[in-house]
DNA sequence: AGCGGAACCTGTCGGC
DNA sequence: TGCCGACAGGTTCCGC
């Protein structure tokens, strides 16, 4: 599901709902998204308050009154749900239950790409270092993306991906950024100017912002944590609109592939 | 050093 | 109806 507004909006209604509350247990239903003894999992994290939730890129990041803090990423599936009924009948996909004291949050996840991570440092895992300027981050100067990609030979929609010198954009606004930026997702990230890279950062910025505005984008699996859909789905220009008509200039819009990942584009109005 | 591709795992959908 | 391949919002690792 989840890239960066779709994160965020999740993160704001955990941080709304946890933030005080004490794990009273911690149930491991697959091991493997643990990524450490599930026992140990369970047994540390009981009599836990949750303090802070926060999130870098697409990871958020669980800060508890002691102990560790728990990194999770929601891979390409990855959902957290309050459920607050008193029903504790296990769904197919649930892989981590916690229950709280008039909830349970659930961690569910299809394709077990995501995972829960427990870390004493959260600014030097690896996972987390390896992040640039969060897409959202007012800091990130034209300057910073010539640096990372002066000498690389990558298309730009490829770049994007990376999640450094920005983190936090997938295949989704990946496409919708450089319809905005008027970019032609094979255009070498090395080749562009001052201007375009301006361009491309005011509509990270924007993109990102106005699908955080409108709860992210629902086109299979995202829900937000009460199962409400997200909206952006209703205002996507090009991602998943292969033959539809360019918003702009009504010719149909392309679909190819790059680094194994679907782009689509109007084969007008972003030129190489 | 940097790149493309495979791998991780599961589900859905369309064609035959 | 059943089977098979293509595709899916992500990240890391392994050769070349």
């Amino acid at each position: 599901m989840p890239e960066l507004p779709e994160v965020e909006t999740i993160r704001r209604e955990l941080s709304q709902a946890l933030v005080g509350e004490q794990i009273y247990s911690v149930e491991v239903h697959r091991p493997s998204v643990v990524h450490e003894d599930p026992t140990d999992f369970s047994r540390d994290l009981e009599g836990c308050f949750f303090q802070q939730v926060d999130r870098k890129g697409k990871y958020l990041i669980f800060q508890f009154s002691q102990g560790p803090a728990m990194l999770a990423h929601l891979g390409m599936s990855g959902k957290f749900i309050l459920d607050r009924t008193s029903d504790p009948t296990l769904q197919t996909h649930d892989r981590v239950v916690f229950t709280l004291k008039d909830q349970r949050l659930v961690f569910s996840e299809s394709r077990c790409f995501g995972f829960l991570e427990r870390t004493q440092d959260v600014a030097n895992h690896p996972r987390i270092k390896r992040l640039g300027f969060d897409g959202l981050d007012p800091n990130l100067k034209p300057h910073d993306l010539k640096q990372a990609w002066g000498k690389s030979n990558r298309s730009i929609k490829t770049l994007l991906l990376q999640q450094s010198p920005i983190a936090g954009i997938g295949n989704i606004y990946a496409a919708e950024i450089l319809f905005g930026a008027k970019l032609h997702p094979e255009t070498l990230g090395k080749n562009l100017g001052d201007q375009a890279l301006t361009k491309l950062i005011d509509e990270t910025r924007r993109i990102l912002s106005l699908a955080l505005e409108h709860n992210g984008t629902s086109i299979s699996d995202y829900r937000r944590v009460d199962d409400k859909t997200g909206e952006f789905q209703n205002f996507l220009q090009v991602y998943g609109k292969t033959g539809q008509p360019c918003p702009v200039c009504a010719k149909p819009i392309s679909r190819s592939v790059q680094a194994q990942r679907s782009s689509f584009f109007c084969p007008d109005c972003q030129k190489i």
